[in-house]
DNA sequence: TGTGAAAAGCATTAGGC
DNA sequence: GCCTAATGCTTTTCACA
């Protein structure tokens, strides 16, 4: 796929606000019959521009409304202790985000518990405990001020 | 609505990876009929549970790959510059999410932008010209490890 | 690429347990 | 609460501009 056309983004934007919509919808929102939306839509989603439909849920109602940014410096950082690292964080089901980034720090991690008490177990019990980690720095998220989830563009 | 039961979890679980089922495949994965999956569904809606449907769209397809989270502290904050500073964001496009924390930062602000070069001029243009802003750090992401948009519950 | 029509399949409601 | 069954839409395919 070359590049998208002015439709394929308006579909792209329309779904990131309200990926439940039918085809027909939808097509009527892009002024178009649905079998070329429903073309569109297909080719869009092979070729990787949509990753996944989901469900955005109340993290708070479900009691996991406690974030944590969590930095982690590492005791030095080579392919295979970075390798090692990104494999644990893949299991770590409290640990939504993670990013290797500039600064003193190597990661910045997103963390969603409970309360401070799960957290402050989990530090312990699971991320403190992994190899070659030299320091933790937690950053606690007092209030969500915008969660877009999506882009602009 | 008082509590969920083990097969409302499951419903929002599922969803959470693919929102984009039938109500009648959704029911298969909960052993149910197509009618009470589709009454629960309307509940947790109703109910707020589910916040919103939505696509995942590709940023670095759409050249918005360049992600960067800027800290701000502000010269001093009170209501109702806390009130200003908020309602700025919002309007912000390229800030997706945004964090009052702890520490010696006030507000932590995740970015998407086409390139180093937009981003520069976005701190110029936009960002710094934010009145009570004291100052601001970027660190930049060189890499996203994990990124499982949603919660585990 | 697009349109419109038709077949197959689903969402949604009703009626009953 | 759950089920099955019916109806009216939608999705999806196909022929054709």
């Amino acid at each position: 796929m070359e590049t998208l056309d002015k439709i394929d983004l308006q579909i792209l934007r329309v779904l990131q606000e309200n990926a439940r919509l039918t085809t027909k919808e939808l097509a009527a929102r892009v002024s178009l019959s649905s079998t070329p939306v429903f073309e569109r839509l297909k080719r869009l989603e092979a070729n990787g521009y949509i990753k996944k439909y989901m469900a955005i849920v109340d993290a708070e109602k479900l009691h996991q409304g406690f974030i944590v940014f969590c930095k982690v410096k590492m005791t030095r950082l080579n392919r295979d202790i970075a390798q090692d690292f990104s494999r644990i964080v893949q299991g770590i089901p409290e640990v939504t985000e993670c990013y290797n980034i500039s600064g003193s720090y190597d990661y910045l991690l997103k963390i969603h518990a409970k309360d401070m008490k799960h957290y402050q177990a989990f530090i312990l019990n699971v991320l403190g405990t992994i190899e070659h980690l030299s320091s933790l720095e937690s950053v606690f998220v007092m209030d969500e001020l915008k969660h877009t989830y999506g882009i602009h563009f």
